[in-house]
DNA sequence: TATGAATGAGCATTCATTCAT
DNA sequence: CATGAATGAATGCTCATTCAT
């Protein structure tokens, strides 16, 4: 339910002052807000240096570009996204309670970066090192899901039927489509409770989790 | 599993003698093929009109911009999209046979039209016309799924405890995902055939249907 | 207080049939409306065609271009601004009277005719034809009211120390320039009357047409 | 018989650094010279640059576009037609050295300036920023010269039945509609001390200033 | 490091005018 | 006469990126 961020093809190397540090921290967050503002395509450099409060060039002391940029702006996003803390809550041998917390705790966190979230889409359909960077994820992401269903059903917990990797891919789009369906697009008016409730039911019964086998 | 295609804020009025239908279809092919080479944002009004042949202010003669060049071109694949010929094959009494056959005519419509379902995604994350239009037939999808699925509930042939507008969504949106996973990122290897059976399968099981009571 | 209308270079001739004459007339009313509306320089030979109800090529059946159509327009105005029935009423004896009621007959023409009175001054700016056309006008209407003030002058009525011409030509710009101040920059308040009893206040005092005299 | 120059709707910023200054100073110089050469209509961007010897982008750096360029170049001739240093020489006390005074410093300006004071009519004709300008400079214009016509009136030495407001608008108007028929019509061959002549008498007639009042 | 001025390629769009039907 | 589709030249403006200071 998370995915990782890498970098894109290039990158300046760290800032090595103490002022240096500062700066790139300045437009980071700049970059950050006209990214939220106005999209990817939209915003200019000009516009973030602006706000940023520095000169044009400066940019191109700490970003090699624009993708560069957002990359770094979308690496304080991902910690979130990608390392919920819901194994403390969940009880790992209650299949039907790790789906659900999992899914919870995607929604929520999108929820929280919803803008980003969108960005991050909108740049996967843009660039193509974004693009690919967002297959090699899903594909990494499916697998773990793929051996966990692929448990269940050896342990007799889950439908036989199903290919465990086309499954586990559709179901954990389910659950991101859901989230950008009601947090980008704006799309009803369901909490995440109420959504969390109906995907991990959804979730459940699609692979066959009774609840007597759990 | 299909979404209808409405137009974007402006259009220039059908042309009035044969000479100009002639020439907006010309144009209308031409567009479809610069769009799918070169995507949306790099597809030049100059490449479209070079490839029909006719002069650079013809375009405008027809369209008032590429998003409406764009609509048009989407309008011939939205047809498939929209219709497909499901309903002839299907038991309609039988829910399974249903949504299989439903899921194997989506994904196949969208096997054939994949570059412009592509285009579709990305020009719907850039204009704000376009997003607008798929959220409204996402809507209007939802919808008609929802009270499907309700009216098995009400038959006592699918699970109660789901809500029917969410789950309608949630697996529409599944749907549509692979498709974009499978076609559009170009994710694994499996047929359209070997898709369709384990989202049916999933699907099926998500909503509860279980085979002795249809 | 009035200026001759002559024509562009270019001019098509008559249209023959009477629905030609038709036709041309109800351009030339569109186009007054155009221009009216648009300015010369914004206004469209298609929005004229349309405006008429005829196709693009149509005008150019009567027409040779943009000027040629202005002409056209102008030359409805120019009656009324060239002919003001103002000898029934002054006593041609009275030079007060003479001068006066001109003021007053060329105010409520310009009134009237604003909107197009602008779009003369405009187009004298712009376009060189309508300029020289200009030009020789005022010259030749500066050269009337400098033989009546030179005859004013000779009967010991006005203040012989001004230059004749210099003087017709300044009095006329300040009737025009007033008239052009109120009526089309809508500069103050003043009905045509106040105006004239000014202007012409002013003029007789600038010439030293002294009451007694006449 | 001067106008205040002030600021179409946008503007860049001063230049910061001395470079800035230089080549913002080198553009306003060729732009001067294109709108002489073109007329504001035909001047385009690229001849301005060309002129200038910069990059097109460099205009953009300094300008927001045609209009704002031309109100820099009009700004420096504005200093000239705003302040001519006649109070130096009149005598304060004497209406009409003072009148004579100003006429002739403006005839003089004007004609000095003769192509660029073409522009500013032309200009004012075509652009609403620009006319709007020219309308609120003839206001407090004219405002000033009614406030002297006023004070005449009050001692006694001038027509007691006039306007002041309107006097004053229709003399302002008749000198500079003079200066323009002379300077850039090219009408007449008058001098400029030939023409302040044959004003001031008109002027100092039309208010019944006599000689031995003042 | 920071600055900010200079660069310049690149493309959409308009609209008067023509002419085959 | 009327139609209306086709033409195509012509140019403003943006903005990422560089680099001298």
């Amino acid at each position: 339910m998370a995915e990782r961020q890498a970098l894109p093809s290039q990158t300046r190397r760290a800032p090595v002052s103490a002022r240096g540090v500062r700066t790139r921290q300045t437009l980071v967050e700049a970059a950050r807000l006209v990214f939220e503002r106005d999209g990817f395509l939209d915003a200019r450099i000009t516009d973030i240096t602006a706000e940023a409060g520095v000169a044009a060039g400066t940019f191109y002391t700490y970003f090699t570009g624009k993708e560069d940029a957002f990359a770094a702006v979308m690496e304080e996003v991902n910690e979130e996204m990608l390392h919920p803390r819901l194994r403390e809550i969940a009880d790992r041998d209650d299949p039907v309670a790790v789906i659900d917390a999992a899914n919870r705790a995607y929604l929520v966190a999108y929820r929280r970066n919803a803008k980003l979230m969108a960005l991050m889409e909108q740049v996967a359909q843009i660039d193509p090192d974004f693009r690919r960077l967002r297959l090699r994820r899903a594909r990494a992401f499916g697998e773990r899901n793929a051996q966990a269903i692929s448990r269940l059903q050896q342990r007799g917990l889950a439908d036989r039927e199903l290919d465990p990797q086309l499954a586990a891919d559709a179901l954990s789009g389910m659950v991101s489509r859901m989230a950008y369906l009601r947090y980008v697009l704006g799309f009803g008016t369901a909490s995440p409770e109420t959504l969390a409730r109906t995907l991990t039911r959804l979730w459940v019964n699609a692979l066959g989790i009774t609840k007597e086998m759990t």
